[in-house]
DNA sequence: GCCGTTTTCGGCCCGACTGTTTTCAGTCG
């Protein structure tokens, strides 16, 4: 069982114990807890074996028995016994933004709705705004929202089916016969969110393989089957798909897989112009094994990176040979947004500056929340002139790596700053984000931004849209000013890496960059393992065509200071 | 629930915004 399963238990509980109005503290031990476990570095199942569970902060004698029982029985009866009191489908009203507990239980015992779909006819037949508390309003986020869903449909983060297939891939490369194995589809584009997982293995004996699959112990059930191909439910809720192709022709499997649809027939048009048909145009070489460079050498075209497949000028590109170098995570040389132990992060400087070396990084820019994002353990004044003296002495001890003093500042609903000018100015890497008051509307939004974009002091925009991936959509935003100004004030633009928000994302990183506009990659991490997420916000950059020279975080730490100075 | 050379009980505990109200409960970062 992986870390974020068995966290997720306890996510899950402490929504349970919510709905049941269990003590607060209980309550934020186990979210708590589950932030804990699910950014744990080691498998649970190690640290366990060792007995060292109740060493690890936020983790006592009763979650620690807990855990336990999740790694030995599969599952949690606390949990199992919640369960049968509060239906799954309570708590994904609970899940809709603006519905917490209170309002969920309220819905449940006023109109008896105990899912989505009940909920949304409620609100749509307006039974909603009958309760006490709720008005129009409320009703028609509500079905805002749940329509919202349905359009995400089954869904997935890249993430998520990232890990999954990743489990797919190594347990069908040691299968005898397979001599290779590839996810294919929108995991290969690297979408931000992915249907099915789609798998393409070359192998001389395709039933075997897919024998072998259907005992995969993620394997619920096998839904279809055709020789050569099967489609398997898992227990994570998600399709994966598989293709067994023989070895001469996985090239060609894998190419038609990763698609997408509209890239591939752009293809087959130029094909069809050319009187050519794609099937028999890669059957030159006789014997040879057919590589996805081939397909596209044989209309004269170099090999396009998947990233790039999806109809957005790609083939033109290529065919008047002028596709970008796309960066890559290796171009990579520091982090400019991260956490620690001083605000809402799990770790120290200390641990997460070395892990950014062991990454081969060349600087950080530690930049825990401002004093008004108090949840967050925001620091007052006092404190971050503390950490920022203590990081310059830090400093001292390094010849090889920098850690920039910094401030992820909040930017007010009022506009401005979380944070007087004279520190910002003192501070080398400002970001500045919003945290609050999310519905302001469009002007107030807008004009909110460019108090911080328009702002000498301010490096970098975070998370800019606020969107959280099927989640949260983002504020209303303009976001034509705010390309604006960024551009006439040379500020940075974030692509936000962790996998919920991937914001900017692909089609806005790519029209930031038309407007010249500087990106910076930062993970956001809050503790170790999430430092590991640059390579998503890589993935959404390569999908918007950015180069190295686009993203300010891949320059050496001596060309970045100069740049950030000549601001 | 967790934590503790201020140790085994008592502290942990924000505050703005929203939608609904006409003084406030619920939600959220």
């Amino acid at each position: 069982m992986r870390n974020v399963e068995v966290a997720w238990i306890f996510r899950e509980l402490a929504d349970l114990m919510e709905l049941k109005g269990a003590d607060y503290f209980k309550i934020r031990a186990y979210r708590n807890a589950a932030r804990i476990l699910s950014g744990l570095d080691k498998p649970l199942v190690e640290i366990w074996k060792e007995g060292g569970l109740t060493k690890v902060p936020g983790i006592g004698r009763n979650i620690a028995a807990k855990v336990s029982e999740i790694l030995t029985t599969g599952g949690l009866k606390k949990h199992e016994e919640l369960l049968q009191e509060f239906p799954p489908g309570l708590l994904e009203i609970m899940s809709l933004p603006g519905i917490g507990p209170k309002k969920a239980a309220l819905l449940r015992e006023g109109l008896g709705v105990t899912g989505l779909g009940e909920l949304a006819r409620a609100a749509r037949e307006k039974r909603v705004r009958t309760l006490p508390g709720m008005g129009s309003k409320t009703e028609s986020e509500i079905i805002r929202n749940i329509e919202m869903r349905e359009n995400r449909g089954d869904r997935v983060l890249l993430v998520s089916a990232g890990d999954l297939a990743e489990e797919f891939i190594e347990y069908i490369k040691r299968i005898p016969g397979v001599s290779g194995v590839e996810a294919g589809g929108s995991l290969r584009r690297r979408r931000e969110t992915v249907g099915d997982i789609d798998l393409v293995a070359a192998g001389s004996d395709p039933q075997s393989v897919l024998d072998a699959v259907a005992g995969h112990p993620r394997v619920r059930k096998m839904l279809e089957s055709s020789p050569g191909r099967a489609r398997f439910y898992t227990n994570w809720g998600v399709v994966v798909d598989l293709e067994v192709a023989p070895e001469e022709i996985f090239g060609l499997a894998l190419f038609r897989s990763t698609g997408s649809r509209a890239h591939y027939q752009r293809l087959q048009r130029i094909f069809t112009e050319r009187g050519l048909k794609l099937d028999e145009a890669i059957k030159d070489g006789p014997g040879a094994a057919i590589q996805e460079q081939d397909i596209y050498a044989s209309l004269g075209l170099p090999w396009i990176p998947p990233e790039l497949r999806e109809d957005r000028g790609e083939v033109e590109a290529a065919l008047e040979n002028r596709l970008p170098h796309l960066l890559e995570t290796a171009d990579i040389k520091g982090d400019l947004h991260l956490h620690t132990n001083w605000s809402d992060g799990i770790n120290t400087i200390e641990q997460m500056v070395q892990r950014a070396r062991a990454k081969g990084y060349q600087y950080v820019a530690v930049t825990d929340h401002s004093r008004s994002l108090k949840i967050a353990g925001g620091l007052s004044l006092e404190r971050l002139r503390e950490q920022h003296e203590q990081i310059r002495k830090m400093n001292d001890e390094f010849e090889d790596f920098r850690i920039f003093t910094g401030i992820e500042v909040d930017i007010l609903p009022r506009g401005g700053l979380d944070c007087p000018d004279e520190i910002l100015e003192e501070t080398d890497l400002v970001v500045a984000s919003v945290h609050s008051a999310f519905k302001q509307d469009r002007g107030t939004m807008t004009n909110r931004i460019l108090s911080a974009v328009e702002n000498k002091n301010v490096d970098i925009i975070g998370h800019l849209t606020g969107r959280l991936i099927s989640k949260r959509e983002g504020y209303d935003l303009d976001l034509d000013r705010v390309f604006e100004a960024a551009a006439d004030c040379g500020t940075i633009l974030e692509i936000n890496a962790s996998p919920d928000r991937l914001d900017l994302n692909d089609l806005n990183a790519r029209r930031a960059r038309e407007k010249g506009i500087k990106v910076a990659i930062n993970t956001d991490a809050h503790d170790l393992k999430r430092l590991d997420e640059m390579r998503y916000g890589v993935s959404v950059a390569r999908r918007a065509w950015l180069e190295p020279d686009d993203v300010v975080n891949t320059m050496p730490v001596g060309e970045l200071i100069k740049y950030l100075r000549r601001r």
